[in-house]
DNA sequence: TGCTTCACG
DNA sequence: ACGTACGTGAAGCAA
């Protein structure tokens, strides 16, 4: 991995904790409002949804169970009920019953929608709206607690974890509104775009994909004109979909296996998309290849701060097992460094605050930070100035060999700044 | 306590 | 014939 052509502070990786820790205290002192009435009024709202679909399912299977026991779900769906099992995936306790399996049988009873719905909202209940308004402190604000042993250097985020706030589906939005500003105050919500995809294009000088990130075009679209052979106007949602599957894959050290599963498609249409991908990608390959040579001959690869992930089963003999530590060496220097650039961002970024809040009444403070996000609240006046030193500070800690891009946006809740 | 499932990036 | 995309934390069940 040469990286030559990155500008970076001379700094770190250690000292970048060391410095980013005070920070993260500060955050999980300052907390986050939370709208518990809003909470607790969607609880009752999802909750009643939930009793009706237990009737339903009840019905369909003819006697009262334990539905969140996958035990006895497994044992009404595919015993009693012969629902067809091949497709699906065994566990080790027996047949999964996990969303992505269900999935398939969808079309072989009404009852598989039902059990999906449920899943999703009891989820949702169980996990976020019973639990969170319960545990804020006399100002609704809640506080998480940040750690930092991660095998990547991400951090982590517990009691409670605020990384994992829903905002797919049907109501994640919903719940995200209940994060909200203080009076007088707004939510500034900034992320990095595409941050892993950036950096891998940069560390393995990935020509191909460097010109797409100059030119600013849609990455995900760019790699569905390119491995469908037209061009960027012509790409249609199917492929850019695809394509989309595949970036994401790549990071990971897919196989055309693996792809298949994701998209639900052939492993050899897989395998052709994946062929055709290095093809153009030639810098991609290297990397991958040079990755899982390093870590093989060093036991180790890092990131471009000097971050060291172990992988002391590189060579076992059982195949799996091996091929298990060459993803994650193929992985962890981009998914690290792109954790230490965000934490690069946040202390540059705290800095910057300290000094603009001096001449402030109401100071601005970072209170959230989620992989790839910073989550910052601001006096209402000074929101569109504090916006702007998010932006910089993010954009402006390293100089890749493409540009990285925060995006943002203001609001008075969670939801509404992400848009 | 370990397993399964599922929320996020 | 094996397993199959990385990194996390939390809830509920089963033993």
């Amino acid at each position: 991995m040469n990286i030559e052509n990155i500008k970076k502070p001379n700094i770190t990786s250690e000292r970048i904790n060391q410095k980013v820790m005070p920070i993260l205290r500060k955050m999980e002192k300052s907390g986050i409002k939370l709208d518990c009435d809003a909470v607790r009024k969607l609880d009752r709202k999802l909750s009643k949804r939930v009793s009706q679909i237990e009737e339903q399912i009840v019905k369909f299977s003819g006697h009262e169970f334990n539905i969140s026991s996958p035990t006895q779900m497994a044992e009404v769906l595919f015993v009693e009920m012969k629902l067809p099992t091949e497709d699906l995936k065994k566990t080790k306790t027996g047949i999964s019953t996990a969303a992505n399996e269900l999935n398939k049988i969808k079309d072989k009873h009404p009852i598989i929608v039902l059990i999906l719905e449920n899943r999703e909202l009891s989820k949702l209940i169980s996990t976020y709206l019973r639990p969170l308004p319960m545990i804020v402190d006399k100002s609704s604000r809640l506080h998480t607690t940040y750690g930092m042993e991660t095998a990547t250097g991400r951090l982590t985020s517990s009691e409670p974890n605020l990384q994992n706030i829903p905002i797919k589906g049907k109501f994640g939005g919903e719940i995200r509104k209940a994060f909200i500003a203080s009076e007088g105050m707004k939510l500034i919500a900034a992320d990095y775009s595409q941050i892993e995809l950036r950096i891998i294009a940069s560390i393995s000088h990935d020509t191909a994909m460097i010109d797409a990130f100059k030119r600013g075009d849609d990455i995900h679209s760019k790699t569905a004109a390119e491995i469908f052979n037209t061009t960027l106007k012509k790409v249609t949602r199917d492929q850019r979909r695809i394509a989309k599957a595949v970036n994401f894959g790549i990071v990971y050290g897919q196989t055309p296996y693996g792809l298949s599963q994701a998209l639900n498609i052939g492993i050899d249409k897989a395998a052709e998309y994946i062929l055709h991908y290095f093809e153009i990608h030639q810098g991609i390959r290297r990397y991958i290849n040079e990755m899982v040579e390093k870590a093989h001959k060093d036991g180790y690869v890092e990131t471009i701060f000097g971050a060291k992930r172990f992988l002391p089963n590189i060579d076992s003999r059982i195949r799996y097992i091996a091929e298990s530590e060459e993803r994650m060496a193929i992985n962890m220097p981009v998914q690290g460094t792109a954790a230490e650039i965000l934490k690069l961002a946040m202390i540059a970024l705290d800095k910057r605050l300290v000094s603009y809040n001096k001449k402030k009444p109401v100071p601005s403070k970072m209170l959230l930070t989620v992989h790839d996000e910073l989550v910052v609240e601001a006096p209402s006046e000074d929101a569109q100035e504090v916006a702007k030193i998010v932006k910089e500070s993010m954009e402006e800690v390293v100089t890749l060999e493409v540009p990285i891009i925060a995006e943002l946006g203001v609001g008075d809740n969670w939801q509404e700044a992400k848009s």
